[in-house]
DNA sequence: CTAGCCTTATATGTATACATACATCAACCA
DNA sequence: TGGTTGATGTATGTATACATATAAGGCTAG
């Protein structure tokens, strides 16, 4: 038998990650009861593991609401996320597995197929693919972790329509080119490629802050 | 009023730093209740905390243990832990305020007064703060914030002698040199001198883990 | 009419009681 | 004699009941 606090997480992340608890949003630990079905006890045990992992923040006797990231916030993290995300390529390079090969290209495939169409959707999930599988060529379980948890905070925020077709194409190349240099075991040029390909989707971050209120 | 839940999360993570909970240590509910006064709620509502930071690990109707670091994992965390040590130097030498420029040679000071004394515990907290400095000034708040949840991480298989009176005065002069890269303004040099002095240190864990037992 | 205080309602924080699953130990059967 | 099965105890997981602090709204006094 697995926990109701466990399923109540997953739950309660998705939801956030889906936009419908949206950041600012109370929590209130009566109506989450009602509503999953369990008393507080789970509930209660599933907000304390989303606030120590930063998607809740709670003040005491004012329950838990969804933490809601400055402008500054955001872009430390994804400061943050860019050094881990070349990091990633650097030890993948130096790594390089068959299976992270195969891994690699497979996700670049995807990403160029959802370009091709055009498919803005698609595309965003084929970008994940593609960074999943250079976390974990990396062959480093902490930093695949810490960029799994990073991923999940920025994805709060990419809700709107955050990808220009124009982008796309560009976004496309850089991954060509970071592939290549990954291949290539070339870990200094992937590094720095991977690390201005996030910065500039970090740069975008104004804006998208600007269409949240 | 502040909640005892918040009180329990600072003195169990006291109690795993300072070893008196060890890695693979069993923590009954029903034991700390007694011994903090408390019923179980505000217990495992700790508990859930320390698991999501990683500190405790709990298995269905099994029960929360301190975790237990393989070779392989306290390796993968201590590169993690040079990249961003690297990253804060970089950042530091990028934005360097005063305030910043005057922090890190207090921590350097301490250092210096600690390895002419061959203090070694006092070296160890000199280290922390001139580390913590550097991290500071980095002016990046979440990068602060995961370097802190590393070096606690680490902090607990450091509890055994663990600078020989040689490895300090070598690790007194990176340092210094860190120091003056960063004070220079050499971003780069910065960067690639704390990744080094820090796996250095990564490197000292084999022998680390097989005192551990 | 406004401002301040008191009352009350509600939601959080804590304790306790109940349910359940796993583990241990013993007894019985092969 | 050894293994398997069942019964019992204990610790976890969940629900509910109780305490308390905060906030909102109304009432009274100036």
């Amino acid at each position: 038998m697995v926990r109701a606090s466990d399923k109540l997480i997953e739950q309660l992340k998705h939801e956030i990650f889906s936009g419908l608890l949206k950041p600012g949003d109370q929590l209130e630990e009566a109506d989450l009861a009602n509503r999953f079905g369990v008393s507080r006890t789970p509930i209660r045990e599933a907000i304390r593991s989303l606030v120590e992992c930063g998607l809740l923040e709670t003040r005491p006797r004012k329950g838990a609401i969804v933490r809601v990231l400055s402008a500054k916030e955001l872009n430390d993290l994804f400061e943050v996320a860019a050094e881990l995300e070349g990091m990633a390529c650097r030890l993948a390079s130096e790594l390089l597995t068959q299976s992270g090969k195969k891994a690699i290209k497979a996700g670049l495939e995807l990403c160029r197929s959802a370009a091709d169409a055009e498919d803005i959707p698609a595309y965003a999930n084929a970008n994940l693919t593609f960074h999943a599988a250079i976390h974990e060529a990396s062959g480093n379980a902490w930093l695949v972790d810490q960029l799994d948890q990073i991923q999940a905070r920025i994805n709060v925020y990419r809700l709107m329509p955050y990808e220009a077709v124009g982008r796309l194409e560009k976004s496309l190349e850089e991954h060509q080119e970071i592939s290549e240099a990954v291949l290539a075991k070339d870990g200094i040029r992937a590094n720095t490629l991977m690390r201005d390909h996030m910065m500039l989707q970090g740069s975008r971050l104004p804006g998208l802050l600007k269409a949240l209120g």
